[in-house]
DNA sequence: TTGTAAGCGTTATCAA
DNA sequence: TTGATAACGCTTACAA
C-alpha cells in the first residue's frame, strides 16, 4: 500500500487538512507544524497522488502540448524549452503528437475534458478553423511559432511568432540582391493557409519589388505522402523539380530540414552548391550549420518564443483574459550554400 | 459544467454503473442499452474524467517514457514509435525528459507514486546503477536501444536492442578490412558504463582481431559540457583531435549525429572525406543518409525494437512476469562516406 | 441484467 | 490555527 495523506496526518498526529495546507503552502498554518509535516513527509518518501488532486481541484495543473508535424527538429528544440518552463511553474505537461490528418482543435477538445487541462500550446497545424470551432476551446492557448489568420475573439489565446511574410521577403531579397532572378521555392503543403502562405507571400512580394515576375511553375508544394518540412520531403520535390530540367539559379525551402534534402538531390545530380545552384533555407537549426557547405537560413529565436509563450500562457491562465502576443525579428545568417551571381 | 456520468445515466433513465459497464466493455450488459447509452455519449460529446478513472482504478493505465540525452533524433523517433503503440493499446503516456545529471531512477520511483505509473520505457541512461535502487522500481519496465548490465532478478523488465558490441565490432572491422590502421573514436561520455563501453570493447576487439594495436590516444570521450551524441560535441572533439596533429585515416563515431559534427571539423580544416578520412556512424539516422557525402553507418531497427518493446511491456504489465529481451541485428550500410585504403 | 452505494486520495468549506 | 467532513467523477462489490 502506498502512503496517503492520511497516514502522515495520523504519523504527525494532525487531521489531514494541515497536511494538506503543508503540501500546498497555505498561509494560515503554525510554521512549527508545516516544518514537523514536512520532515515526515520527507522520511516517509510520501508522494501526493497526482490523479486526487487532479480530480479535486476544479482545474488540473496540467498543459498539454500539441505537436504536429513533428519530423522538423525546430520543434523537438521548442518542446524542450517549454519543458523546462512548465516544470519551472509546478506544473505537469502532457505532450501529444499529432498526425497530419488529425484534427487539432478536436483532440484539444477531448484533451480539455479527458485531462482538465489549464491550457494548450500549439506546436504547428492549428490552420483552418471555423470560428465556433475554436470558440470551444475554452482553456487558454499560446501559438508557438506561429499565427492565427482569422482572430477568433471568444478565445484566451496569444501567438508568438516571427513576421513570416516578412523574414521570408528577407531570404528572398538576399537571394535577388545576390543577382538571383530565377528562385526555385520549396513551399508547403497545398492548400496551407499558415505560416506556408505567408512565407509564400514573402517570396513573391521580394521578387516583385525586385522586378522579378513570379514564375508559378518554380513553386512547388510538398509531397503529400511524405512527413511534411521533413529532408526526404525536400529531396524529392527538388528531385522532380530537377528531372523537369527547370532553368534556375537559386532554391529556397522553408525550412532547413527541406533544404538538407534539396542539396542531397541537387549533388545526386553531381551538381555543386553554391556554384551551380544557391540553397537557403529557414529556421537557422543546427542541422544547417553543420551541413556541408553549411547552408544559409533565417534563425528564428526559438528559445525566447518558447520562453514569451510559456510566460503568456501563464498569466493567461492566471487572469483568464488574452494577452498581446509578439512578433519576433528572425535574422539572416549567410553561409556557404549561396553565392552572388552578379558579376558571372 | 462538464458533463459527467451522472448525467449520462439520468438522461439515458439508467443507473451509473450501466453507463460504467458501456464505456469499459464489461461483458455483463444489454447490447441495446449500450447501444443507446454509446448514442447518448456521443450526443452530448461526453469524455469520463482521467483523473477520476485513474483514482479508482488501483492502478492507472499510464505509461512513462524517459528520455535521458534528448538530442539524438534516434530518440525521437522511438518516441513517436513508442506514443503510437500506446494509444493504440488505449494507454495514456506521459513523456518525460531526464537532465544528463539528473537520475532517472529517482525520477521513475517519484513518478510510479504520483502518477500511479503502469509501466515505464527508458530511453538512454540507466547505467551505474546498484541492485538495491534498481529493485525499488515496482513497475514493469524496458529498456529500448539498451541494456542493463547487471540484472536485477528482483525487477520486472526486458531489454530491447542490438548487441552493441558485436555491432560496434562489425563496424570497425569493417574499416580495418578497407585498410585502416589508425581508426580514431569519438566514444561516450567518460565512465560511461553502457552501450558506450560495449561500444568501445567491440572496437577494441575488431582492432586486436584485425591485429592493429590499440593507441589510446586516438580513443577519444564525449565533451560533458555539450550535450550528448549531438553534432556539436562530434565537432567539437574531432576539433580537438584534427589540432593535435595525430596521425589517423578514419573515425568511428558512436552515434550519427557525432558522425556529422567530426565531418564538419574536417572539411573546416580543409581536408576532404572519404579521400583524406573515412568517416563511420551508428545509429542508421536519415540524416547520415542525406549528408554530403552520405555516411556510411550502422542501421539499429528502430522501428522493430520499438514494437517489441512496447508489446513486452503490455505483456509484462498484464503477466507480472519478466519476458525474455531480444537481441536484434544492426545492418552496416556502406556509404559514401569511406574508401578503401588498401592499393593506396 | 441492472441499480445502489462505498470508496479511491485529495482539497475546500465550515465550524471549533 | 486547526480538524471533521463533504465533495470531485469514477469503478466495482453487492444486492435486487
Amino acid at each position: 500500500m502506498e502512503t496517503t495523506i492520511k497516514d502522515i496526518a495520523k504519523m504527525c498526529g494532525v487531521g489531514v487538512s494541515t497536511v494538506s495546507r503543508a503540501i500546498n503552502n497555505h498561509p494560515d498554518i503554525n510554521p512549527k507544524t508545516k516544518e514537523f509535516i514536512m520532515q515526515t513527509i520527507n522520511k516517509y518518501n510520501y508522494v501526493p497522488n497526482n490523479s486526487a488532486r487532479n480530480l479535486k481541484r476544479i482545474e488540473s495543473r496540467t498543459i498539454a502540448v500539441l505537436v504536429k508535424g513533428i519530423s522538423n527538429p525546430l520543434f523537438s528544440n521548442l518542446v524542450q524549452m517549454i519543458e523546462k518552463e512548465i516544470n519551472r511553474n509546478k506544473y505537469s505537461f502532457f505532450l501529444q503528437h499529432i498526425d497530419e490528418l488529425q484534427d487539432e482543435v478536436e483532440v484539444a477538445l477531448e484533451l480539455i475534458k479527458e485531462k482538465r487541462l489549464r491550457g494548450i500550446v500549439f506546436l504547428g497545424g492549428l490552420l483552418f478553423h471555423s470560428e465556433e470551432k475554436l470558440a470551444q476551446i475554452k482553456a487558454p492557448f499560446v501559438l508557438s511559432t506561429m499565427r492565427i489568420l482569422t482572430p477568433a475573439s471568444n478565445n484566451i489565446y496569444a501567438c508568438f511568432s516571427v513576421d513570416d511574410q516578412k523574414e521570408s521577403y528577407k531570404i528572398t531579397d538576399y537571394l535577388c540582391k545576390q543577382g538571383h532572378e530565377r528562385i526555385a521555392l520549396l513551399g508547403a503543403m497545398k492548400g496551407d493557409e499558415s505560416i506556408g502562405k505567408l512565407r509564400l507571400e514573402g517570396y513573391k512580394q521580394a521578387l516583385r519589388d525586385n522586378g522579378i515576375s513570379v514564375d508559378e511553375s518554380l513553386i512547388r508544394e510538398m509531397q503529400e505522402d511524405i512527413p511534411s518540412y521533413s529532408m526526404q520531403n525536400g529531396y524529392e520535390v527538388m528531385k522532380t523539380l530537377l528531372n523537369e530540367e527547370k532553368e534556375f539559379t537559386a532554391v529556397y525551402a522553408i525550412s532547413d530540414m527541406q533544404a538538407i534534402g534539396a542539396c542531397k538531390a541537387i549533388f545526386k545530380r553531381g551538381k555543386k552548391i553554391p556554384e551551380d545552384y544557391s540553397v537557403v533555407g529557414f529556421d537557422g537549426l543546427a542541422e544547417a550549420y553543420f551541413y556541408e557547405p553549411s547552408i544559409t537560413t533565417l534563425r528564428q529565436p526559438v528559445s525566447a518564443i518558447a520562453q514569451a509563450s510559456i510566460q503568456a500562457l501563464f498569466r493567461m491562465i492566471k487572469t483568464k483574459k488574452s494577452v498581446a502576443g509578439r512578433v519576433f525579428d528572425g535574422e539572416l545568417i549567410e553561409r556557404e550554400s549561396t553565392q552572388s551571381i552578379r558579376q558571372v
